[in-house]
Order: C-alpha cells, then sequence, then structure tokens
RNA sequence: GCGGACGUGGCGAAACCGGUAGACGCAGCGGACUUAAAAUCCGCUUCCCCAACGGGAGUGUGGGUUCGAGUCCCACCGUCCGCACCA
C-alpha cells in the first residue's frame, strides 16, 4: 500500500466510476425526502475562478451530505451563457460569440469535472441554446397574453459604449455597470414587465423567507420601497390651466406648505420652458448637474420660480408660489412635490435660499410657535400645530384625517407609492434571446406564433460596426405579419439576460421538449431547498427570479411562491496584492521571499483583495488542482474562514490542506485497518487490531464528532466541521491501537467524504467495501455516547478562576462544593474567611464570592 | 444623509441559553529521526512579572446590569457593505 496518496490517479479513477454508475442523477421518483441543492450558474468566461470553486465546493458538500443522509438529490450545473462579453470578445478576436461561448463552456466543464463535484450532469443547460431560450420565448408569450408585458416609449439609460439600453439597476453612480461609461437618457421604444404589479406580494413574500439572510432581505425591501401617503391635486390659478398633482408622505403637514415644486422634467415645466427662455436655461442647467453621490451631496438645491400659483387645498385665499427644481425626480411620484420646509430638510434648504415661509405645524416638544428658528428642519413626531382642524392631533391621525378630508372633498386620495420601477427587458445586443414579436405597420407588434418558435438567432453576423448586428443583417429580420401576410419585421431587440436566469432553476428540475417545464416534475423539487451565491445579485437576480416565479403562479402555471427557500451569500476568496517599486502590480508567481524574481527588487506588499485581473492577485484553480489534488482544494476552500466571510487564499494554507488530506490517507491505509491478503487469516476488518479492546473517550470522540458535523454541515458551518474533523483526526493519533481506533477511521472516511470525497473512495476501495462511498450512509450516533461521564468544573473566588476539578458527571451540589472548598488555591484566596454565597452551576462552575 | 453588518493572539478563527476566552488551522520557536534535506513525529506559542509554583492584565473605547459579561444595556470610535435629492 503506497504511503502517499496520489490524487493525480486517484482524482480521475473515482470521478470516471462516479460517471460510469451515474449516481449523481436526480431520481424525481424518490420516495423519500427530496433535496433541491442549487448554486448560482456560472457565466461562461473562459475558465473557472476560485470563487466558482469555493462556491461549487459549498454545494457539494452538502448535496453529497444529504445523499448520505438518504435525501434524493438535485443538484445541476449550467451555463448563463448569453451576455455581453461574447460579442466583446467577437468584436475584439473576430470570433463568433457562439463559437467563443461553446468553447468557453467546454473547458470550464472539463475544469469542474476535475474538482469532483456530485452534479447531475444530465440535466446541463446553456442558455444560448434554443432548446432552452425557445421555452423563455413561449413564457414571455404567456407573461404578454396575461397583459404583463407593455411596450412603450420611454427615457432609458443608454450606454454609449456599449451602444446598448441599461436597466436603472444596472446604471451605478450615472455609469454603466460594465463598460463605466456616463450614461445618456435617450427615448426609445422598450419592452417591459410589470414587476410592479408584484411590488406588494414581493414585498410581503419576504416575511416568508426565514433562510434567507437579514441583510438580503432588507436590501429587497429598500429597493421595492414602499411608501404610503396622500397623492392629492393643487387647484391652478390663471394663467396656469391645469392642476398640479403631487404625492405626500406627510400629508399631516399640508398647514405648512409654503411652495411647490415641479421636476425640470415635468409636462408643465416643459410647457413654460417652450415659452420662456430663462427657464430653459434653467432646465438645461439642472441636466448638466452630475448624478454621483459626492456630487449631489454637494449640490446647492436649485429652483426656477415659474411666478405661477396654486391654491392650498383648505384655504382658497392661501396661493403657493409653483417652482422648477433640481431636486425634484420625474420619475418618483408625480414628479411634483409640496414643500414643507419646517419639516423636512431639503425643502427647508430650499426655503431658505429663496426666502419663503418656514412655518411650524408639528410641535418639537414645548416648542410651537410657528415661526421656525435655525437650520435643522424637525422630522420627528409629535402634536400639530397651527393646522386649524388638524390642531392637537398626533402625527398618524393628523395623516388619516387629511386623507379622509381629500379622499371626501374629491381632491385627493390615500396611495401607495414604490421606489421599484417596471424591468425594461429590452436590449439592443446580438448574444440574448430574441424577443418572439414581429412589427406590422397595419397590425402593430404581433407575437410570434408559437408554432414558430423558436426565434433563433441567425449564425451568419458581424461585428465589425458598432451597434446591432440583427438589426443590420439582410434577411432575418424581414418576415411577413403572421396576421395580415403583409410585409413586417422582427423585433431586433433581445432580452436582457437577467431573464434567462429567473427561471433557470426551474428548467433544471423539469426539461420536457414540448414546453418551457412540466408542472408535477418541477414541483416535486421546487423551492430551491439551499441556493449559494455571492451576495452581489442580493437585488438585481433575487428579485427579478422571485417575479418571474410569482409570474408562473399567477397564470397557473407552477404553484411555487418563493423560489428559493433557504439562500446563502458566501464571501469572496481573497488574495495578497503585490506592488513592484515602480508601481506594477505583480502576479503572486513573480514574487518569491518578499522580492519580484525577475529584478530581484523588493515588493510592496499590498492589501488582501478580492482576487482581481487588475491587482493581477489572481491564482488560477487549474494548476493547484494539478499539484495538490482536488480533495485538498475543496478541503482548503471550507477551513478556517466562516463561508460568509471573506477567505484569504494562501500558499501556506493549500499545503496545510495537502497535509491533512496525506495525514487521512496514512491513517486509512494504517496496517491494523487494512483486510488482510488471502491465506493471512480473517479477513474482517474488525478482527485486526486492537484485539476487542475499547476504547471509550474515544467513542465519544467519534460520536460527538459524528453529530457535530452533521449540525455544521445542515448549518453550512463548514469551518466549524473541519475543525471537528481536525479534533478527531488528532485524538485518532494519539490513540492507542484497539477496536474503537478502528471503528473511529472507518467512521472518519464516510465523515470526510462530502469534503473529500477522493480520498474517501480510495480508502473504501483499500478496505474491500463494495460499491461507492458517494452511495453509503452517514454514520449513526450512539445518542449514549454524545454524554461525557466527567466534567471539568471550574472554580471561581469572586469570579476568578482559582482551580478546576475533574468530578463524574452529575455530581451533587453539596460534593461540588465541598470539594471546591477543599482546594489549596480556593484557601489560599478565601484567607480563612467563609464565603458569603456561594453560586455552584452543576456540572459546570462553582463561584465562591467572599 | 438613511439603513445594515462587524471589531477576539502575528494571521484565519472558535466559544451552545450570560458560566474555564483563544478550540482548530496557518505562521513562528525548540527538539527527535536523517550524513544532509524533504517528509514525519514530540513540545512550546495572548501580553506582562517570576528560576519555578504562581500572579496580574486581556475580546475596539468609556460606562452600566450581574455572584459572574466576548456574549445583555447605554454612549462613543473604527472598518466594511447596501441605498442615495424617493417627497
Amino acid at each position: 500500500m503506497a504511503v502517499r496518496f496520489n490524487p493525480l490517479a486517484a482524482d480521475a479513477r473515482w470521478q470516471a466510476a462516479w460517471d460510469a454508475a451515474q449516481c449523481f442523477r436526480a431520481d424525481s421518483d424518490s420516495a423519500g425526502p427530496r433535496s433541491y441543492v442549487l448554486e448560482m450558474f456560472p457565466y461562461p468566461s473562459g475558465r473557472i475562478h476560485m470563487g466558482h470553486v469555493r462556491n461549487y465546493t459549498m454545494g457539494d458538500v452538502l448535496a453529497r451530505y444529504r445523499r448520505m443522509t438518504g435525501h434524493a438529490v438535485l443538484h445541476p450545473m449550467g451555463w448563463d451563457a448569453f451576455g455581453m462579453p461574447a460579442e466583446n470578445a467577437a468584436m475584439e478576436k473576430g470570433v463568433h460569440p457562439g463559437n467563443w461561448t461553446r468553447a468557453n463552456i467546454a473547458t470550464m466543464k472539463a475544469e469542474l469535472k476535475r474538482l469532483g463535484f456530485a452534479l447531475d450532469w444530465s440535466r446541463e443547460l446553456a442558455t444560448c441554446e434554443p432548446d432552452y431560450y425557445g421555452h423563455e420565448q413561449a413564457l414571455f408569450l404567456d407573461l404578454l397574453d396575461a397583459g404583463l408585458v407593455y411596450r412603450k416609449e420611454s427615457a432609458v439609460n443608454w450606454d454609449p459604449v456599449d451602444n446598448t439600453v441599461l436597466a436603472n439597476e444596472q446604471v451605478i453612480d450615472g455609469r454603466g455597470w460594465r463598460s463605466g461609461a456616463l450614461v445618456e437618457k435617450r427615448k426609445l421604444n422598450q419592452w417591459f414587465l410589470k414587476i410592479t404589479d408584484f411590488a406588494d406580494e414581493l414585498l410581503e413574500g419576504l416575511q416568508s423567507l426565514d433562510q434567507w439572510p437579514d441583510k438580503v432581505r432588507l436590501m429587497q425591501e429598500n429597493w421595492i420601497g414602499r411608501s404610503r401617503g396622500l397623492t392629492f391635486r393643487f387647484a391652478p390659478l390663471a394663467p396656469l390651466a391645469e392642476s398640479i398633482e403631487v404625492y405626500s408622505t406627510r400629508p399631516d403637514t399640508i398647514f405648512g406648505a409654503s411652495f411647490v415644486a415641479i421636476s425640470p422634467d415635468h409636462p408643465i415645466a416643459r410647457e413654460i420652458a417652450g415659452r420662456q427662455p430663462d427657464a430653459a436655461a434653467f432646465i438645461e442647467q439642472c441636466k448638466a448637474g452630475g448624478t454621483t453621490a459626492a456630487e449631489l451631496d454637494t449640490q446647492e438645491k436649485l429652483g426656477f420660480d415659474t411666478g405661477l400659483e396654486v391654491l392650498h387645498p383648505f384655504d382658497d385665499g392661501w396661493t403657493l408660489p409653483v417652482y422648477i427644481a433640481n431636486f425634484v425626480l420625474m420619475d418618483y411620484g408625480s414628479g411634483a412635490v409640496m414643500g414643507v420646509p419646517a419639516h423636512d430638510q431639503r425643502d427647508l434648504e430650499f426655503a431658505r435660499r429663496y426666502g419663503l415661509e418656514v412655518r411650524r405645524v408639528v410641535a418639537d416638544g414645548d416648542s410651537a410657535d410657528p415661526v421656525f428658528e435655525g437650520d435643522a428642519a424637525y422630522t420627528g413626531l409629535g402634536a400639530v400645530v397651527n393646522s386649524g382642524f388638524l390642531d392637537g392631533m398626533d402625527v398618524e391621525d393628523a395623516k388619516r384625517a387629511v386623507i379622509e378630508r381629500a379622499e371626501a372633498e374629491g381632491w385627493g386620495r390615500g396611495s401607495t407609492v414604490y421606489r421599484l420601477r417596471d424591468w425594461g427587458v429590452s436590449r439592443q445586443r446580438y448574444w440574448g434571446t430574441p424577443i418572439p414579436i414581429i412589427h406590422c405597420d397595419a397590425c402593430g407588434a404581433v407575437p410570434v406564433p408559437r408554432d414558430q418558435l423558436p426565434v433563433v438567432l441567425p449564425e451568419d453576423v458581424g461585428f465589425d460596426v458598432p451597434g446591432n448586428p440583427l438589426d443590420r443583417h439582410p434577411t432575418w429580420k424581414h418576415v411577413d405579419c403572421p396576421q395580415c401576410g403583409a410585409k413586417a419585421r422582427r423585433e431586433t431587440d433581445t432580452l436582457d439576460t437577467f431573464v434567462d436566469s429567473s427561471w433557470y432553476f426551474i428548467r433544471f428540475a423539469s426539461q420536457p421538449d414540448d414546453k418551457a417545464f412540466d408542472r408535477a416534475e418541477a414541483e416535486k423539487w421546487l423551492p430551491v431547498g439551499q441556493y449559494i451565491g455571492g451576495v452581489e445579485h442580493a437585488i438585481l437576480h433575487l428579485l427579478y427570479a422571485r417575479f418571474w416565479t410569482r409570474a408562473l403562479k399567477h397564470l397557473g402555471k407552477l404553484d411555487v411562491a418563493e423560489p428559493f427557500a433557504g439562500l446563502f451569500t458566501q464571501g469572496m476568496v481573497t488574495h495578497e496584492t503585490y506592488k513592484a517599486a515602480d508601481g506594477r502590480w505583480l502576479s503572486p508567481g513573480e514574487v518569491r521571499n518578499g522580492r519580484e524574481i525577475a529584478t530581484g527588487e523588493a515588493v510592496e506588499l499590498g492589501r488582501v483583495e478580492k482576487m482581481s485581473k487588475s491587482k493581477r492577485n489572481t491564482v488560477e484553480p487549474g494548476p493547484i488542482v494539478d499539484q495538490y489534488g482536488a480533495d485538498a482544494v475543496r478541503w482548503f476552500m471550507l477551513s478556517d474562514s466562516p463561508p460568509e466571510r471573506d477567505l484569504p487564499w494562501s500558499e501556506a494554507g493549500i499545503e496545510g490542506s495537502w497535509r491533512f488530506v496525506q495525514r487521512l490517507w496514512r491513517l486509512f491505509a494504517s496496517p491494523e485497518i487494512l483486510p488482510r491478503k488471502a491465506g493471512e487469516g480473517d479477513h474482517s476488518p474488525q478482527a485486526n487490531g486492537g484485539g476487542g479492546v475499547a476504547d471509550t473517550a474515544l467513542d465519544r470522540k467519534l460520536h460527538q464528532t459524528i453529530a457535530g458535523v452533521a449540525a455544521d454541515i445542515d448549518a453550512l458551518a463548514f469551518n466549524k466541521a473541519v475543525a471537528k474533523l481536525y479534533e478527531l483526526v488528532n485524538a485518532i493519533e494519539r490513540a492507542q491501537p484497539s477496536a474503537s481506533r478502528t471503528a473511529a477511521i472507518r467512521a472518519l472516511a464516510l465523515l470526510v467524504a462530502p469534503m473529500a470525497p477522493h480520498v474517501a473512495e480510495e480508502a473504501w476501495a483499500a478496505w474491500g467495501e463494495t460499491g461507492l462511498i458517494a452511495d453509503a450512509s452517514w454514520p449513526q450516533v450512539d445518542p449514549a455516547l454524545l454524554v461525557e461521564d466527567e466534567v471539568t468544573i471550574a472554580i471561581q473566588v469572586n469570579g476568578k478562576l482559582r482551580d478546576t476539578l475533574t468530578m463524574p458527571k452529575g455530581a451533587a451540589r453539596e460534593d461540588v462544593e465541598a470539594a471546591a472548598l477543599s482546594s489549596d488555591n480556593v484557601v489560599r484566596f478565601l484567607e480563612g474567611r467563609a464565603p458569603k454565597k456561594v453560586i455552584v452551576v452543576p456540572d459546570r462552575l462553582v463561584n465562591l464570592v467572599a
């Protein structure tokens, strides 16, 4: 038996064995409990990176463990294969996006296989293939039929570098999330999904997601941004022709209003601009203002006095000036606000600048003076004052009273407003799902008939010119109208790739040829029991997928409210950064012993940061797997750092994991446990070694580890499971040969099997077991062995530790107290006094208060 | 500005319901084996005082509750994340 474990040979052998046995195929007809374990599927960028390895290792441990505890497990893998990098590659290297993508998939699949993940490859899918996106087109038409899709001309975020429209979510600080280019506003006809119809459901649904991180739930809550208030009209005063509608969450402060402000994009503002050049100039000035956080922070509140006036709803004799103001957003509420300077900081700054009245209408403690002093608005609660019929009410009552009056008198209504916008899904790109619509001059936008799906992307396209190749393809878009037969044009926009990832987890659960999924089959697996991925998807992907699932439920296609019952967001893999004296970033391979290998110059050690190409601190998984084997890499990914926190990659760390795998193997291959060769006597491992001697302490350690590791894996606390396994290995190594020790080694293989499956299989086979350890059962816990018979009791004097005693578990209070009092050190610290008070915590501690 | 998370050895961390702080790993130091190295094994490793026994301090800072606080409460400091003129 080799003393060393050779991962090169073993990894390949067992990966082939798992393939041959097809043991990770999900069985939807299994009678036992079902478990759907899913990691966020990767974008096929070319190579897998350490972040993928960490992500998929976590899911794999859970999937393998669940299988060992008798679950039918669905653990699939696929490719989020549409998207811009493929088109960028096409432009830079002249390769077709499809070829580029499929080649990357092949490379990455091979890399994933080398890590030995227990995946059901029979369900592999790629979103760029017609057998996936064709069904997506059908689902899009289903949503269209249900009235959840609409088209409108709207100002969109245009990325001038990528030549495409971006969703609001893809604009960060006014720049495109990928290109970093300053985003422009453009008017285009766009397809939208009515996610706002589900705003309430998506918000309420968060309540049920108790296995999601609070952080993510909160982020989604804030993103949906529900607020309640009053939408109402200020009646116009000539020469203003129409009333101005505003929304306020503070109708209780209506008697403190001193102006009305409208957005520069408001129709009334535009109308005024048409007549007044100085108004037009002001609006232009507003648009020039920056949109970054820093700029907004320092930007002053500017207004343009239109000279127009409106009437206060509660007083015909009270007029308010109308300003165009740079801080009013057109796409929230109604694009106009009432300004209540005393109780809103922004309004206060505006009022002070333009010398408007600042009238207190909510008492701040005792101060009810109608003249509001100072530069800090009062936004707290209190009694309403200086407000006619509202006087004396508290803020909440006053809100209700105003809404009631407004509704009774017909000038306003209580309303709910959301920050969430409808989801614009049109993209002016080639490498995406074609939107299955045909535009006809006579019939308008006509859905592609179902029997003509999928609308397949043409292969013969060029990327030598910027813009959308579908739009300039010579034949593809020219079709006849399905309704009237006249010449018509295909929609040349493709769907946002977030649509592709909004339902892939359903397709994994069921993939018939003739439809997107079979309801009964999908419902056997859904919702996903444990979803694992990066926090960067906390809002966009997870919200869209939740919406899509709710929409399908609404259509009666799938009776699942929430797609992901459990969510786990894992931390990043980080690495030290290195900088040469001249400021170049150096890769880890270029540095040895703090010096640059090429020049011998000292290297500046930078911060530990997320692995990234720009900082050159990435470590490729491939060569690491070559060198150390899959098990060592997997073990490292699970060790030390809690999975939700960042994991610092280090050479020393992977070396340590390698040493541990070898330690395991030395135990697995120790002579006492291996079956003897024919002719050497009894083959049963139990007969070897130890001669039947029991080692109760080791038995206890083993069973505590079995229970502890199980609990840790269930809680995804892999670092704790790893620590417990180290403890067990240390205990086994220290123990004398015995039947207990042999049993512990055999159980150890099962315990590490989810994490280091290759060395576990190798042991299993060496022991002459039939079948695969991947199909074996998790060891049974003997509850009797979980409790200790002896405990160490801490002895404190005045709360300070002075001694420890070993006592039988469950010892009587008096015995423990007496033993404590007779401790030399205790006697010394009591200095002859009798303790005033004795606290005994059974089996834990005695505290003597002197 | 609003919302949230987190601060524990040289490093990654653990500590269940308030009960022996630092398990486990990494790095480091000392030793064994070896001609030597690698590999492996044994021991030490929070800081300070002490030859040792032992003692003192210690979980970002300052208070508080308690027999007892890393854990609970109040205030502050710092780091990170999300949102950001949201009416």
